[in-house]
DNA sequence: CGGTTGATTATCT
DNA sequence: GATAATCAACCGT
């Protein structure tokens, strides 16, 4: 299946404290400072993984994590994997997208740029300038007023905003 | 429609 | 032991 990315959150290293590599490296973070190219899965929530795509040189934490992205091929796979889902819902939201393309924490570090493994990411048209939106990211607890997601204009499958929920013990 | 809450566990302090 | 870059279900209006 073929998912056009409608929305992303850049995060960096030891200079963003909503950033897994803060506080520097980590078993789990480790792929965040490898090459670039290369994906960074993490398993959160208790359920829930999310895909990012690693930018930075090795040595420096920089990744985009992937929020939400339209289906445009294999729907009917994607919507097995989730059952019940409106088309427009199947990728719209990190752990959805995750969801509906198989991404787990087995495709932590994989090579996105063309090799064999089951991930690649392609370049698509280019969009204009003013049809990028930009705003702060969401549901982080900390640095929430940084701008760093970025969107596209009037795409429904772009997941709605939410500031971060403080929740604690029942 | 908007706000609240339960689910469920790897990871870090 | 507390937290978390979330989601879906459930509530009252």
């Amino acid at each position: 299946m073929r998912v056009r990315v409608t929305e992303v959150e850049a995060y960096e290293g030891a200079d963003d404290p909503a950033s897994h590599a803060y506080r520097g490296r980590t078993a789990r973070n480790a792929a965040m400072f490898g090459p670039p190219g290369h994906a960074y899965v993490y398993f959160t929530y208790g359920m829930h993984s999310c895909l990012n795509l690693v930018c930075g040189p090795v040595g420096i934490a920089e990744a985009v994590l992937v929020r939400a992205g339209e289906v445009i091929a294999g729907t009917t796979i994607a919507r097995s994997r989730r059952p019940g889902s409106s088309a427009r819902d199947l990728a719209r939201g990190p752990a959805r997208l995750a969801q509906a393309l198989a991404v787990d924490r087995s495709l932590d570090g994989v090579d996105v740029t063309g090799g064999p493994p089951g991930l690649r990411v392609e370049c698509g048209d280019p969009i204009a300038d003013d049809a990028v939106c930009r705003g702060p990211r969401v549901g982080v607890a900390r640095a929430a007023d940084r701008i760093a997601r970025l969107w596209i204009a009037a795409e429904p499958t772009v997941s709605p905003y939410r500031a971060h929920a403080p929740r604690h013990r029942r």
